[in-house]
DNA sequence: TCCTCATATCGAAGTTTATCTATGCGAAGT
DNA sequence: ACTTCGCATAGATAAACTTCGATATGAGGA
C-alpha cells in the first residue's frame, strides 16, 4: 500500500513498488523458521529439496512448512517445481543475493 | 525462541544466535515505513537524521516513527546519538552491507 | 477404479504488530 | 523556576501473522 506523503523519501530511492517489494523480501526472510528453511534448502544437494525433506527439521507440522514455503515463493525468494507426487523448491538468483 | 527440532538445519550454517539476529534484521527491515526510514536515513546530509526529519515523510506521528527507529537500532541497524535536544540516527555498517 | 502418498488449502485459536492518543522526561531558553 | 521543544513510553485497539487440525487435490501404483 502506498501512501503519499512518503513520496518524498521513496523519490530519492527507489520507486514504491520496488521498495514494497523489497519490504516484502525483508520479511519473508524476516522469520527464524522461514530462513532455517532458505538455510536449508541452499545446503541440499542439487540445491533443491521437497516438502518431506524441510518438514522435520522444522518440528513443524507439513502444513505449517508449506505455508511458509508459498510465502517464500511469493517472494519472489524460492521456485517451485512439481516431479512427480513431490513439489522441489530452489532458490532464486535474487535470494542468492540476498543471502550472501 | 529456540527450538530443538530446528538443530539439524541450523547446525548445517549458523549457530541458533546469529539465525535468530539475521531474522530480526531481516523483520525490521521488513516494514515499507522502516525500510523508507532507513533509506531516507542514508539519503541525508552527514547520512544522519533526527526523527523531527524523518516524521514528516512518512506521514505517521511522531511517536509511531519514534518506535519504528527503537526497532532499528534493537536490531543494530542504526546508532542513536543524543546531541542536545535531539537525537541523531546513522547507519550501522550491518545496514549498509544488507542494504547494497 | 480405488487407494495411497505428497502437498495444498481452509477455518479457527492464540499471539504479535502497527498505529493512535495521552503522557512522561530531559535539555535549553526566558 | 517555569515553559517550550524534541523525543520516548504506556495503554488501547484493530489488523496481520503463526500454527494447528481437518480436509481437498492430484499424481502414481495396485
Amino acid at each position: 500500500m502506498y501512501d503519499p506523503p512518503m513520496a518524498k523519501a521513496i523519490s530519492l530511492t527507489k520507486s514504491p513498488q520496488v521498495l514494497e517489494m523489497l519490504a516484502l523480501q525483508f520479511k519473508a526472510l524476516g522469520d527464524p523458521t522461514r530462513l532455517a528453511l532458505m538455510m536449508s534448502v541452499a545446503q541440499s544437494s542439487n540445491s533443491e529439496a521437497c516438502v518431506c525433506d524441510l518438514t522435520p527439521d522444522t518440528g513443524l507440522k507439513q502444513s505449517t512448512v508449506s505455508h511458509h514455503l508459498k510465502i517464500l515463493v511469493d517472494a519472489e525468494l524460492l521456485t517451485r517445481t512439481q516431479r512427480g507426487k513431490w513439489a522441489y523448491y530452489q532458490l532464486t538468483d535474487e535470494a542468492k543475493n540476498l543471502l550472501k
